[in-house]
DNA sequence: TGCTTAAAACTACAGGTGTAGTACGACACT
DNA sequence: AGTGTCGTACTACACCTGTAGTTTTAAGCA
């Protein structure tokens, strides 16, 4: 309808953020490794339909297609909280952090993990400069 | 695909967990304060479809349907975070924190709302209970 | 150089979605 | 009772998605 991306989208970015360039054949695996198991031939369907929106796009290798994702990973993942806070929360972030820390659904080492992040971070930004950096990429 | 709300349907929802009940024409309202104009018939037709799927209920009052959500606020909350945080953050629950409090994307009052909340809750839940109290209600 | 094979391109099709027109039934007035 | 009105129920239709079969093409091998 506009733009989100449908679930095995989403895999297929995943598996192709994870590997930076991939064949077919490979995110076949990924896919297989996430529980997705598909023809070869279905996944280039998607492939094809994801460059046909600009979001993958691939180059030949032989008689090969080797693709790569064209959005970051942060930047899909911006746009996708973006929507979730504002349609499933409407725009409550309090309620949206409370969801996500509910530790009904969040082990508790995790969690742990979360709060020594959040803790380091108490000063005036959510999260320090460094602490970010290993997520962030030159947004384009 | 397998059970996700596209964001006509969330917006539905949405209008529906904010009034607890709506006829159509209501619903048609609240969408259109949301942004999305449509014609009755096609709301009407939507949660049609959410009925079938057991999203919504409606009673008939006169000649009038007046129509419910039948999932919470809270459950259709967890199984979109949950999803999301799988498929858009492969799981990774500290990339997903960071990004939903970034300062980029989040205005600087409603993060140190967050914050207050946040420090208020340092101690070995990630949230106390009574913090959570407005948020819940009793799952199914 | 003809045959095998693997990859990509093309075709297909059912189910969901956004969007809405049209038909039909009941109530409200005249 | 006749007729307009409002609401629902049915019908429609194009587009996207998941899924994959079939056809073509090109490269490697015998």
């Amino acid at each position: 309808m506009d733009g989100q991306l449908s679930d095995l989208q989403l895999a297929i970015m995943r598996v192709l953020w994870d590997q930076e360039e991939a064949t077919v054949h490979e995110v076949r695996e990924g896919l297989e490794s996430l529980g997705r198991v598909l023809q070869p031939t279905s996944v280039a369907t998607v492939l094809k339909r994801l460059e046909a929106r600009d979001l993958v796009t691939h180059r030949s290798e032989g008689r090969q297609h080797v693709f790569r994702a064209l959005r970051s990973e942060q930047q899909v993942q911006r746009s996708v909280v973006a929507r979730v806070r504002e349609l499933v929360f409407g725009g409550d972030l309090r309620a949206f952090v409370a969801q996500l820390l509910d530790p009904k659904t969040v082990d508790e080492d995790e969690l742990d993990r979360v709060r020594a992040l959040l803790d380091a971070a108490a000063g005036s930004e959510a999260l320090e400069a460094g602490e970010r950096a290993e997520l962030e990429e030159p947004s384009s």
